[in-house]
DNA sequence: ATGAAAGCGCTAACAC
DNA sequence: GTGTTAGCGCTTTCAT
């Protein structure tokens, strides 16, 4: 590993000059020669500088340490964003710290524990629904100087920046694929609000309407009697793949083929659904990319740079039970 | 977050012999006075004292990081591992750098990096086939002070602590469940010998024989084939949940339910699993349990404590298809 | 058995 | 604009 004071006698300028260069906090970059910015930036990158996050962090008062918030999932949702952000992070050259919680209570218990272990940045993804109570949380953290990140949460409540999905696109990918397949009626099982109001505004725009139903067990032997009766073609869209998952068997099960006559749409890409037989038609959402983009932006707001949030489009996965 | 320095004045011993009781390097611990111990021991746990990785670890020339390496896959079985490697690592108060990667090439970078960044140690689970050149990799980073155990690898070309599933076990549960629910007939789609070898093993000492398959598209059909001729009781074992779910549907596009005459058994326990209909009859392997375990190996080879190997058990998780 | 002092790599305050 | 100096929390000689 070279550190500094080996750029230093590199490049003819003391260890601190170098320091200012190099170091990412903005608000100094202010007084060095241009040629000497030039000639020490040059000779860190020929001699493959890597800063030492522990020593500065250390002279900081803090952890070189990036904190992360997710639910407690085993699935591929979870597994991808963990991927996104360590890679990111492994680029930037912070470890991570990962809590896999689902309550706000324990929310609660990640912020104090994250304060005290002075962890210079924070990305959650609050599982939860966010009140005043969690919102005035999150803000009493930011205002102390912490530095955060959310993902998929609502967002209507404090003032982080965020990363997440947009579902009302997912529900319009939904129906326009489902209308492109000739469906003639529709359904939606029905979860996130989004997805659905997405779906049945495309759907509306085309002239269409559709039944909506919620995630109960009672749903699905409803949705089956329709498909049974119906001699139309039907689509149908879970707003999760672990409800498509279950229709799949329960229309196999009544002896419709999902793909045939009636087309089926899930939305996650969960590992297994392309293993189904037939293979489920998915909604993908690239949270490999939002974990990267999370952590890209944390890093920002830790050097002191501004961030701004975006939401992800998500990805129609054409298979074989549409 | 208090320091080594206010636990000296609680106890009224100087900074070092605080230090020398509680850093858990154990090759110091001789010169210290019982009572001075002891006494310094409980205000540590009085106050709560955290060691703070950072500074020890800038002094020790390394970074307080467990490195992680873990196939690239984005199902359960790596997100318990994920969640029990973080868990423990952050109990110990050490963080940790992910790396996704699943050839050896990568492998070896990995290796690579961690060395020059000092990492203090690391945990892999290499998915590729460990051959002799790996094995020398391997051997090659411990004898440089390297700290390392392995996952759920081969571990007969080199000496690593070792976390891995007991595969045989996990077979024969799988036969004796399907023996208990009465099967006449048994079929194994293969993939992982260990698990076939346990399956047929376990019903040739109940006097019974089984068709063996590869995993392959043909497979299937076969399968479902001989399903559909025999009238008898079958019971079908597959070695992943993948290819389960994918005789699920298949099964039932050819009009047999699983669970009825056809019984049929997975492994992993994949998210989707439980969700499929009807739900699927799997063997659970604690990879959250392992991932645990492998964090407070590694950290008592860190310390220079002893570390031997295991093996964990898997679990029958009994749903709908048996 | 205990303490004083130095130093890990870096940043920040202050001089020049 | 650049260099000197001190110090983050801890471990490790080296004295005593």
């Amino acid at each position: 590993m070279v550190k500094l004071a080996e750029i230093a006698k590199a490049s003819g300028f003391s260890i601190p000059v170098v320091s200012r260069v190099l170091s990412p906090n903005p608000n100094i970059e202010a007084k060095i020669a241009p040629k000497t910015r030039e000639l020490i930036l040059e000779t860190a990158k020929r001699m493959k500088y890597r800063p030492n996050r522990n020593a500065e962090f250390l002279k900081r008062g803090q952890n070189p340490v990036i904190g992360v918030f997710l639910p407690h999932f085993r699935n591929s949702l979870i597994a991808d964003l963990v991927m996104g952000i360590s890679e990111a992070a492994q680029k930037h050259g912070f470890p991570v710290s990962f809590a896999f919680e689902t309550s706000f209570e324990n929310y609660r218990k990640f912020i104090e524990d994250t304060s005290g272990l002075r962890n210079c940045g924070i990305i959650t993804y609050p599982y939860f629904q966010v009140n005043q109570e969690a919102a005035k949380l999150i803000e009493g953290y930011c205002q102390n100087g912490g530095k955060m990140v959310m993902v998929n949460a609502d967002k209507s409540l404090y003032r982080v920046p965020h990363v997440g999905m947009d579902d009302h696109c997912g529900g319009r990918i939904a129906a326009e694929h489902l209308l492109e397949r000739g469906c003639e009626e529709f359904i939606i099982i029905e979860g996130i609000p989004e997805r659905r109001d997405g779906f049945a505004a495309k759907l509306k725009d085309a002239g269409m309407d559709c039944t909506i139903c919620p995630e109960t067990m009672d749903s699905y032997r409803i949705v089956v009697d329709q498909c049974r009766k119906s001699g139309r073609k039907i689509g149908i869209f879970t707003s999760a793949d672990r409800m498509a998952a279950t229709l799949h068997g329960l229309l196999l099960q009544a002896g419709m083929v999902p793909g045939e006559r009636v087309k089926l749409i899930g939305y996650d890409d969960l590992f297994l659904s392309r293993h189904l037989a037939p293979a489920l038609t998915t909604i993908f959402q690239p949270f490999t990319e939002a974990g990267r983009l999370a952590v890209n932006k944390l890093v920002d707001i830790i050097y002191d740079r501004p961030a701004e949030s975006v939401a992800l489009k998500p990805e129609l996965i054409v298979r074989k039970t549409t």
